[in-house]
DNA sequence: AGCATGTATGCTTATACGCGCATAGAAAGA
DNA sequence: TCTTTCTATGCGCGTATAAGCATACATGCT
């Protein structure tokens, strides 16, 4: 039952926290990593986790992989996915997490953009983020 | 977080399975055993962790022990318990049983009724369910 | 090639699940 | 009290999580 799955993806405050960043668009994973404040082989592993659950995407690109939500044109995914907000709102620190996040967007591209090292960076995610 | 326990109650598809059933109005254990054809033991171990994740009431009647949906006029948990039905729908295995359950209403009182022992059990099982 | 950044994985430890089996406890009737 | 029915719990086993640490891998720049 896929049903199962989701809810076993949502059955740890990290991974929670992390799905309630990526309703609000596409992220890398350090991204996540600053925001959240965990070591970067258990937000690795988290987000393997929601990806083996079939509630994340990823895809490469460079150096770094950006994680988003499954697609959900319809159906049981769709609903899940609508009905997270819903719950979201109600929690302070998924709030918190969230206004952390925007003001790194707004601070720049990537989040911990004090010390980022390339040049393109602020294109390919500023243009991911909802 | 509370959320996260929610999650984690339905993170079993035995749990899931319940869950659903007990949407459909208050039932004791044996009834739920009956539906679900599981051993006693395991049965009473998940509704138990269902009542330690804040999901699940119980109360004792006589012998047996009745299980029902945590209250929830508003708030997180009341939109948890609004969502479920909209996303048990889609799911076979939560839709046969649900049938299973509602043919031993039908039939009688307790769903186990061909060797129930006492007298005064129709009433109160009946009454207790939606 | 060498280096820095982002990410994944191997290893370990502690804890939590899931479930079968046997047994104990609670309630009601004879 | 003895029996029956329903429920809970102790024990054991195998598996799965969660997290830290160190390390390897991938990519891009110089």
């Amino acid at each position: 039952m896929k049903l199962e799955q989701y809810f076993k993806g949502l059955s740890d405050v990290t991974r929670v926290r992390m799905l309630n960043l990526l309703l609000h668009g596409e992220l890398c994973g350090c991204d996540i990593q600053y925001v959240l404040e965990m070591s970067q082989p258990n937000v690795s592993r988290h987000l393997t986790y929601l990806k083996n659950c079939g509630l994340v995407l990823d895809r490469r690109d460079g150096p770094r992989i950006f994680y988003r939500l499954a697609e959900a044109k319809s159906g049981t995914t769709r609903r899940f996915f609508d009905f997270l907000p819903q719950v979201f709102k109600g929690e302070e620190l998924l709030q918190d997490d969230t206004r952390k996040l925007k003001e790194a967007i707004q601070a720049g591209s990537c989040t911990r953009n004090e010390w980022r090292p390339y040049s393109a960076l602020p294109k390919v995610t500023t243009s991911a983020r909802v």
